[in-house]
DNA sequence: TAGGCCATCTGGTCCT
DNA sequence: AGGACCAGATGGCCTA
């Protein structure tokens, strides 16, 4: 694992020029603790107290207390809308405010919640986690824990069939000089160079719309 | 300045 | 009815 979490920028690259790290203090600048600061809005529904660095004008406008500012952009979010027809519509304009208001909070604790698990996620996935290097981004870290899982899958599979043969009374030698074992089994299939052994990448490949001789820049293969 | 990434709002749909 | 989930829209921040 220790090989695996001092992976270098270079190996990063190969899964995607669009993610890699680029030596800037990311998660410093606008990482959990920045741009997070609404684990305080609990399970009461109560408005976040976000930070202003990070929050969309809308945001400040629609989410804090009931203000004429926040009235304001409510109606200019409303008109520019158009009147549209669904549910909140048949109610009364404070009451309806007053559950788009929930409805908002609790979509922001379901997102912040989806944030957690990715941030446990890139927790156990080996990368460089140094604060000089950039934080994955969302679908770096699920291409990367998809990777990582194949690749554990591979090693288990090649330790099995190791430990078969010495119970068939084999020495050590000769397999391990046969099929050689690379520190973590990932002979084929290593998680940092994600189109190299797993094909095309699946999520961006498919809707690759560039020209043949270019690379996916999810995966780094080409389409 | 363009593009990438992200947080948030919002309306729709499905489920309990 | 209310909550969970989803996708589209919007706008802010950051980097190349």
């Amino acid at each position: 694992m220790a090989e695996l979490k001092s992976l270098s920028g270079d190996t990063y690259l190969a899964l995607s020029h669009g993610y890699t790290a680029t030596g800037h203090a990311y998660t410093a600048v606008r990482g959990p603790e920045t741009t997070r600061g609404f684990g305080a809005s609990g399970p009461g529904g109560d408005l976040p107290a976000a930070p202003a660095s990070r929050v969309p004008a809308a945001t400040v406008e629609s989410s804090g207390e009931q203000s004429g500012d926040e009235d304001d952009a409510f109606e200019r979010r409303r008109r520019r809308r158009g009147p549209g027809v669904s549910v909140d519509s048949r109610r009364r304009p404070r009451e309806q405010r007053s559950l788009r208001l929930s409805i908002n909070a609790r979509e922001r604790r379901r997102m912040h919640d989806l944030n957690d698990a990715l941030d446990g996620l890139r927790a156990v996935i080996p990368y460089a986690h140094s604060p000089s290097v950039r934080k994955l981004s969302k679908i770096a870290t699920l291409l990367l824990a998809k990777n990582y899982i194949l690749m554990q899958a591979q090693a288990l599979e090649e330790m099995r069939r190791l430990v078969a043969y010495l119970n068939q009374g084999h020495g050590l030698a000769a397999p391990v000089a046969a099929t050689p074992l690379t520190p973590f089994g990932q002979a084929a299939v290593y998680p940092f160079s994600a189109g190299a052994a797993l094909g095309p990448c699946p999520d961006k490949c498919a809707a690759f719309s560039g020209s043949p001789s270019a690379l996916c820049k999810h995966c780094g293969e080409k389409p």
